[in-house]
DNA sequence: TTTAGCATTTTGGCATTCCAAAACTCCAAT
DNA sequence: ATTGGAGTTTTGGAATGCCAAAATGCTAAA
């Protein structure tokens, strides 16, 4: 009621660094993210504790929390014995995350028309034809990641923080399996219309066409990687793989 | 390659008890998730993690990483040096979340109608059925509370389990901002409209229908909503009530 | 009365440690 | 070769202690 400093966003002096400093959980949290998306910890792989937080230079303490925080964006699932591991999604499981996604997506592009700036529709319509133009060219993994960017720029564009925050833990769960997905080169043409519709819609700032059309593409995201993954998983079955 | 025990899910001996045993982690976090929603850690308290762990009778170690699902979750947030305090969100960060919900819980509708058993419609009917009967009598919590429920039960038909899961973590950040809003009487008649043309959508089995029903249900507790916290907001100008 | 600054207390981050339970090893019995 | 089980190792859960940083209280100068 009287003693309150509450001038906690001052300028501190230095340039863009109002954040909170950068614990150990959240580089540990940062980094495992990279380690499982570059399969450098290959999912359903058991983790321990120990070991993982000697690798990563810290105690167990700040690991266990970084732990917690991927368990939550489903990155890692603990066992019934409390053992965590990489999670490794069922091919029914990711289908599932698609079509949420697809809603998401949906709803962020909806968002956008309404508020979408010039510039940032352009920068969407250059991740568009940066993909169109190096269809042939680019590396799978440059093509995927233009791929995603501009997607990510659509979601950002709905200025809605729960709904980026939302997409962005989907987008973590689903980037191996579209990642993989997106190497068959099968189905290109179809997606490079999608994304075409999506940025014509967008650039008329038609709300319901441009949901419309994410929908749609997130739609078929789903029938390639439902193709994608049992193709791959029959490739697997004739090796020993363990699950 | 060899060494694979993998009979992980047998029967137990006791029934109905395969899952992790609790620990003190998950306990203290359904307990926090309580605490917040009943008020008794109002919005914006700070939070001393000594105090609450001694509170709750256990040690720093598994109440901060309870402290670290609910930051997951959006009900604890960090200030800039990370001292943890009961999240409050403004009034349009609630809006955004409604949004998102509206859009999810749309999609949930959607999804359901497509495996939704007559079992399943009877219970959701049952629980409108129970809103409509007892809207003069019930007290404003059993009213709320029958309200979530045919909600829920709408999402659980889905039967996604990631799209059960992000509603539930949402349904948890606005319950308060929901229950609030949920006392004032006006706006009451077309509450029930609403679920009533919910209800006729689903036991329809119309997809489109239940979905357009829900997203305008759930636009309608935006605005709702809205005016709630608004008035409430100016109440509470009066008094020197510290944010 | 307000404010600047110093001293004290409180706070969360993190490392370390102990412990019970789970996992693994290995050998004997079938 | 397979199975059963005792003994050992490894594992994550949780408590504790220390530290630097932040918050708070207090005093004195303006």
């Amino acid at each position: 009621m009287s003693k309150k400093t509450d001038i906690t966003d001052l300028d501190t002096g230095e340039l863009a660094l109002a954040r909170p400093r950068a614990t150990l959980v959240e580089v540990a949290a940062d980094k495992l993210r990279e380690l499982i998306l570059l399969e450098k910890l290959p999912a359903g792989a058991h983790i321990s504790e120990r070991d993982l937080a000697a690798a990563l230079g810290i105690s167990r303490t700040p690991l266990t929390r970084a732990l917690t925080i991927l368990e939550q964006d489903g990155l890692i699932e603990y066992s019934v014995t409390r053992r965590p591991q990489v999670a490794n999604p069922r091919l029914d499981e990711i289908e599932q995350n698609l079509i949420v996604m697809g809603a998401l997506e949906a709803l962020a592009g909806e968002l956008a028309c309404a508020c979408i700036t010039d510039a940032e529709i352009e920068q969407v319509a250059e991740y568009q034809r940066q993909i169109e133009a190096g269809d042939s060219t680019l590396s799978p993994l440059e093509s995927f990641r233009l791929d995603m960017q501009m997607h990510e720029a659509i979601v950002q564009a709905s200025r809605n923080a729960p709904l980026i925050d939302t997409h962005l833990k989907f987008n973590a769960r689903l980037w191996r399996a579209r990642f993989q997905s997106s190497q068959r080169r099968s189905g290109r043409g179809q997606t490079l219309a999608e994304h075409r519709a999506i940025v014509d819609a967008l650039t008329r700032r038609d709300a319901k066409a441009t949901s419309e059309a994410l929908r749609h593409h997130l739609a078929s995201a789903v029938t390639n990687t439902k193709k994608a993954l049992q193709e791959d998983g029959k490739a697997k079955d004739r090796n020993t793989e363990t699950e």
